[in-house]
DNA sequence: ACGCTCGTGTGTATGACATACACAGCGATG
DNA sequence: CATCGCTGTGTATGTCATACACACGAGCGT
């Protein structure tokens, strides 16, 4: 199990130790950027290896010197694009606004890069950039009096959440960039039988579902708004219950 | 863009128009079954046309003759596995029961078949089961006095919620079959730099990130418990506002 | 100077995968 | 009886990750 060339981790967390030039062959730094890339511009399905090695000038196989593989090859690019702001690095003293802070910042990465969500989970990215992520999600609720475990949960909690909503939000786009914007509303309207799902053909009557296909960008963050705002008065509620 | 030949959603809707007798030869629900078969036992990636067809006894192509292809598929196995219990059919008049009883029941489906968070997404799967689903949770708020849509988005919430929980723990469950039962916590204590990461170290010395390792199945319930307890918070909220 | 090893890039090969296409048998229907 | 359409098959193509053996050059100790 003892590793002779730095695997994934190492290399990440090793960084700082060896950093003098930027030498003319291939490295993992360049093989992240050269993915990053790829995905930005077509979904993860668009990263390979020999589209990675073709876009750098060299072939397939050469990847293999610098990376173990295609999984370590995604998690350098968890981490690459998961930098965190500064902006969050000094929480303020009201927990929910610093929440919602740290919450819009993480929204923005995921919309920015929405192949995240898609890449494939072995156990959890223990990556420098996430820690910080989660290091600044606990520091929001320093004052709250709140046991460390509960923080803990709290932060798993919202980051579900985040992660969640920038899937669901990245497949409705998806959807919604064929001929397909309205059809979802339309279909619903059309398949919910009055006599089999009489709750749901209520909220499709009262245009719940309906779909808002203008303000595309300022409607996604309200819609997310919703259930974070739901999440936040319910750690409220754990708070006010603790100080008690 | 007119099918001659029945699309997937039709299949679906459509079913008790022709289900006379069981014939011999191959057909989509056989398939399907099949395929879930494949999934239960090696995950989402056990399943490929030529394992499915094998399974059944014919050539790979043959499949392509009752169903469009794998996209279908996958479509096909989650509405099999989502069949709503009937005990759902009449939510309580508590609707905090109400949807921590769906919850359960959607919970209990998800581990049983781990393999649905791994299903691409492309749109929001409407088959019939998933509609009953929403449906369910929908008449679990009927007498909350919420908007339509703050019940759609509700519903949204603790669906998202529970998938995107589940997706972890299945996550974790599998690195967890590994050796590393307890090396996530082991690096977590050992990366946690308390320079970098002042509230993440005070997190994990307390003991936050401690996998508990002992009693899997129960303790899994009670970590997905802790959110959802958050969210109905916050749902418990709205409601007493909207009443007020 | 010689040979050695090691790091890096290459070419070729393998096996899995989804799926397109042309064909074959067979039952029903004109 | 001839034809058509449905179902199943075999063969082929292109993509994918990755194993393996080789090639070239830099640095080393002798």
């Amino acid at each position: 199990m003892d590793a002779k060339a730095p695997t994934g981790l190492d290399l990440l967390w090793g960084r700082d130790a060896a950093a003098p030039a930027a030498r003319p062959g291939l490295n993992a730094a360049r093989i992240t950027q050269a993915a990053v890339e790829l995905a930005d511009a077509g979904g993860l399905d668009a990263v390979s290896m020999a589209r990675i090695a073709e876009r750098l000038g060299f072939t397939t196989m050469s990847l293999y010197r610098h990376v173990q593989g295609k999984e370590e090859i995604f998690l350098l690019m968890l981490d690459a694009v998961a930098a965190v702001p500064a902006e969050l690095d000094e929480p303020p003293s009201d927990w929910r606004l610093g929440l919602q802070r740290w919450s819009l910042a993480q929204w923005t990465m995921l919309r920015a890069h929405a192949w995240i969500v898609d890449v494939p989970i072995s156990g959890p990215p223990v990556t420098p950039n996430q820690l910080t992520w989660t290091d600044r999600a606990l520091a929001t609720l320093r004052d709250t009096g709140l046991t460390e475990s509960e923080k803990a949960g709290v932060v798993l909690l919202v980051a579900t959440y985040l992660h969640s909503s920038a899937r669901l939000s990245a497949g409705l786009g998806e959807a919604a960039s064929g001929e397909s914007v309205a059809a979802y509303s339309t279909l619903l309207g059309r398949l919910a039988d009055a006599e089999r799902f009489p709750a749901l053909r209520r909220a499709v009557d009262a245009g719940a579902y309906d779909y808002p296909a203008d303000a595309a960008e300022e409607d996604r963050r309200l819609d997310h708004s919703f259930g974070l705002d739901r999440i936040l008065d319910g750690v409220a509620a754990l708070i006010s219950q603790r100080a008690s």
